[in-house]
DNA sequence: ATGGGCACCTGGCTGC
DNA sequence: TGCAGCCAGGTGCCCA
């Protein structure tokens, strides 16, 4: 499910539920998620409280006063901010209780989400320390695409969904950022003139930023930490279009496949 | 080093 | 109505 914006969105929602707030307790009624999550979570973290709330990659970090958990929220997870008392739903695996008496809720379907607790710098866990840069950072620009790019026969999408080249852009965001620069995204990423790969750049960060703003993109699933969908789905060009005209030429949306996931794209406009 | 394919899991939809 | 098959916002790991 959630892609960079969808775990901005979600960051930006929890935390002022949770920052300054104390840990009473944490509920893990499903540890198998993706990797166990570990049998004492509960012991170590009860009692502490919030200093931050921060994301990186699309990986959400909260800070504790010793240490910090680090969520994930996988294809289908989800966070809300919730009373206490609020029914379960199925799903629900974790539940992190505050001292206001609300509490912060983990629901994932498919498990494939995860939740670790780390005593050192979080962005020195195993799973964060190879991670590319920010998309929406300064150090995401054409220099450095171009630089990664070079000499690589991969597909470009296939690239920009490699989180040793650029985090947080997954399946919508690739085939939308690529229709914006124009770009197919079956062009081998090391064949790409160097200004095509700079649009690209400001196209990922445009697309992301607009995301953001619109409260990321809800598919099927995919709820802030208030439980209201995000709207950027409206502002799709391209993904989950196959066969509907394009927003600018009316050539039928095109859908492939790449690496066992849906590519899509506007065969007029993007070359 | 690079690239490709699989695995993990549940649920919703399609078509027989 | 039932059920098999396919698909879904991710990503770590194993193999060539």
């Amino acid at each position: 499910m959630p892609e960079l914006p969808e775990v901005e969105t979600t960051r930006q929602g929890i935390y002022p539920a949770l920052i300054d707030r104390r840990i009473d307790k944490v509920i893990v009624r499903e540890p198998r998620l993706r990797w166990r999550v570990i049998p004492d979570l509960a012991a170590r973290v009860q009692g502490q409280r919030v200093l931050d709330v921060r994301r990186r990659a699309k990986y959400l970090l909260i800070d504790l006063e010793r240490g910090s958990l680090i969520l994930h929220l996988g294809m289908s997870g989800n966070l809300r901010v919730l009373p206490q008392t609020a029914p379960l739903l199925t799903h629900d695996h974790v539940d992190v209780i505050l001292d206001s008496g609300q509490c912060l809720r983990f629901n994932d379907p498919r498990r494939f989400g995860s939740l670790h607790w780390t005593e050192t710098d979080p962005l020195e866990h195993p799973l964060l320390e190879n991670l590319a840069p920010e998309p929406l950072g300064d150090d995401f620009n054409a220099d450095y695409l171009v630089d990664v790019a070079q000499r690589r026969h991969v597909a470009i999408k296939q690239l920009l969904m490699n989180s040793q080249v650029v985090v947080g852009v997954g399946n919508i965001y690739a085939s939308e950022s690529l229709f914006r620069a124009g770009i197919r995204p079956t062009r081998a990423a090391g064949k790409i003139p160097r200004a095509r790969l700079a649009q690209l750049t400001d196209a990922i960060k445009v697309v992301l930023n607009d995301a953001i703003r619109a409260g990321g993109t809800t598919l099927r699933d995919y709820v802030n930490a208030s439980g209201t969908p995000g709207y950027f789905r409206q502002k799709l060009f391209v993904y989950e279009r196959a066969g509907e005209p394009c927003r600018i030429c009316r050539a039928p949306i095109k859908q492939i496949a790449q690496g066992q996931r849906s590519t899509y794209y506007c065969p007029k406009c993007q070359t």
